[in-house]
Order: structure tokens, then C-alpha cells, then sequence
DNA sequence: TGTACAATTAGGCAGTTATCGAAATATCAA
DNA sequence: TTGATATTTCGATAACTGCCTAATTGTACA
């Protein structure tokens, strides 16, 4: 999970750097305008094909720009679903810091007791993650055990014990559970 | 006109730069939060101080962060404002067309075949100029291998012959033309 | 004033990037 | 197959970037 946030920030990246360029901010926008070959934008833009060709990989790696052949041509075009998925976006989804599962941790927790469950499914994860290793792997726990367990770290048990189940932190066979 | 356009262009590609690195996101990320100083900043991201200072630097060049002096310390935050208004607006103005000469060269030429000549010198010169790429330099032609390059480009041969030869793009020696 | 601390600047190294011309590849057409 | 044309790949170069450590500047406080 804290995988995929890393993803986020390496494809956010990747998209920042290909807008980076005043080179290839014409070409995009020339490509929003109308498809266009190669040559053609070598010749509007005043570079060598070469340098197109290497500006339009970097494009169509972030997914701005799609290719396709047509006869002796390559007809390159802006991605516009992509551009308009992406438009909403970009900014408002600046990554969230490293140290922010920490700091999650700081501000719902005083101490062992939990303040009150996070709504975000994000925190909700590190937060369970955190009090599921108050059970120990491989052993059977009846759901006394389990109350036992979360009364002194939160008042709402039930709602406490389903979210951890219904995250996969718990296991539950019956009345009997295990850390899963 | 062309000015403005080249002025935001520049901005925007300051703001993309300024975003297109892992760790200013980071950056970035930790300021929208609440402001803070450098040196937590670098704690927390786990670099050196001078490297958070020159990464604070670009985003501040950008207009996305503000700073303020709290004593010994150096107070800095997101600047929200900014972020807002640029984030309905980053990747909408992309399609703006760029700088004059590329706007000359979209509106005159339909792929390879120029619509007509235009009357102003200035875009008159763009417009030869690419068609002057036609010709191989230090190639001596023959009239009617002029004429056979720039009759798929333009019926009016002889005026666009013409045009070339006046703007310097073609010289002729007799009935022989090069390149200039 | 002098010491401690926060931040920036300076200098340098390693990796990346934008650009070009030349050469290679791919496609069509004769 | 050969030739023409469109595009990419290759190789090189100059500029830029991100990171570091060391030195410098700026601020507060004893």
C-alpha cells in the first residue's frame, strides 16, 4: 500500500518532467490542436527531427501522446482522455510526505488508546496495522479474548473488531479469531 | 500578443520544473500540511540542509512557496493561494498556441502545401524559410528543378520563386538557382 | 562581545537532458 | 529490387540538476 503511493509520485514525476520543456510544451500544444506527423512538427517548431522524435518518446513514455503508423507516416496525437483525467488533478494530488504514516500515528493514537477511527482507508490501514500486533501471530483468539484485547484501546469494540477484519488484520472462523 | 504568450509559457514551464523531482513533491507535500522550518524539513526527508535550501529556492522561483523570518528560524509554507489557482489551470492552458512564428506556420501551411503567401515580411520570412529546407545546400539547380520542388508546395510557382530570391533563401545566377 | 544555531552560498562530482548530424530502419512506389 | 521518404537510433557535446561537504552569513542570547 505504501507501495503504490511511491507509484504515484514516480508516474507524477514522470508527467511533471515531459510538461518541463518549453520544447514539448508546443508540441503538446500543437498535438491538442490537430494529430500532425513528425516532420511536420520538426518543421512548425524549427528543430531537427531527431530531436522530435526524442521530445514525442518522452511524451508517449508519461502517456501524454499517442502514435500511430499511417502509410510512411507516424501520426502522433495529445492523449486527450489522458489530458483531461489528469487536468483535475495534478496539482491537488501532491503526493503526501514520506513520514505521513508516522505523523497519522502521532495524531490518532494518545498513547495506547486510539482517539477515534481514521475515515480514510489509508490511515485507517497504518492505524489497525499498528494495534493489530497487539495479537500474536498463529494463535486462536475467542471473541472475549479480542475485547479484552481492544476495550482499553478503544470504547467502540465492535466497530473496532469488524474494521480490523474487514482489512484483512483480523481472521475470523466462526466466534474464534486469528491475526491474519 | 506573441509576448504574453512566451512569458506564460516560461511561467508554466518554471512551475513544471519546479514540480518534476521526487523530493520537492515530498517538499511540497509537507508544506500544504503546515508550514515549517529547514531543518525539519531536511529531518524529515532525510537530506542535507543545503539541498533542502536549493530545492526551496526553485519552488519559491516558482511561486509555490512563501517564506518568513520567526527569529533564527525561516518559516516556510505552501502557497495555497497559488495552488489553487494554478491547479484548474496547468494543464487546460496547454493547448494555447505558442509563440508567433509557430501560429504563422500553422495558419499558412495545410501539411506540406503552403495556403498563400503571407503579405507581412516577418511572416513571410518564417514561411520561406521553411520552404528554403527543400533545398540541399551549395546544390546548384536548374530552374525547372525549382520549380519541380515548389509546385507541390504552391501553384503559384513563379511568385513563390520569387519571394525566395527577394528574401535571400534562393540566389540566382542566370537561369541557375542556389541555395543562400 | 562572543558563542551557538539556522540557513544560505560556494565548489565539486555524478548523472541527466536537449540538441545536433550521421547512420540505420521502415515503408511505399516504381 | 532499387530509390525515395519518414522516422528512429547512435554518438557526441554542452548545459543543467541534485546531492554532498565546507565555508559564510545572519540572528538570538548569555
Amino acid at each position: 500500500m505504501s507501495e503504490r503511493g511511491v507509484d504515484v509520485e514516480t508516474e507524477l514525476v514522470t508527467v511533471y518532467k515531459a510538461l518541463a520543456d518549453g520544447t514539448r510544451l508546443r508540441l503538446m500544444g500543437l498535438l491538442v490542436e490537430r494529430p500532425r506527423h513528425v516532420d511536420e512538427l520538426a518543421a512548425t517548431l524549427g528543430v531537427s527531427g531527431p530531436t522530435i522524435s526524442h521530445h514525442l518518446f518522452r511524451l508517449k513514455a508519461a502517456g501524454l501522446v499517442l502514435a500511430e503508423r499511417e502509410g510512411r507516416f507516424i501520426k502522433y496525437a495529445a492523449n486527450l482522455s489522458r489530458l483531461h483525467a489528469l487536468s483535475g488533478q495534478l496539482l491537488p494530488s501532491i503526493p503526501l510526505p514520506k513520514d505521513e504514516r508516522a505523523r497519522t500515528l502521532v495524531t490518532f493514537f494518545d498513547g495506547q488508546r486510539l482517539v477515534r477511527l481514521p475515515s480514510s482507508e489509508k490511515r485507517r490501514t497504518w492505524v489497525l496495522e499498528r494495534i493489530a500486533t497487539r495479537f500474536e501471530p498463529d494463535r486462536i483468539y475467542q471473541e472475549r479474548d479480542v475485547s479484552a484485547i481492544l476495550r482499553p484501546i478503544f470504547d467502540d469494540v465492535a466497530s473496532l473488531r469488524r474494521a480490523l477484519v474487514d482489512l484483512g488484520f483480523l481472521r475470523r472462523r466462526g466466534d474464534r479469531y486469528r491475526r491474519g
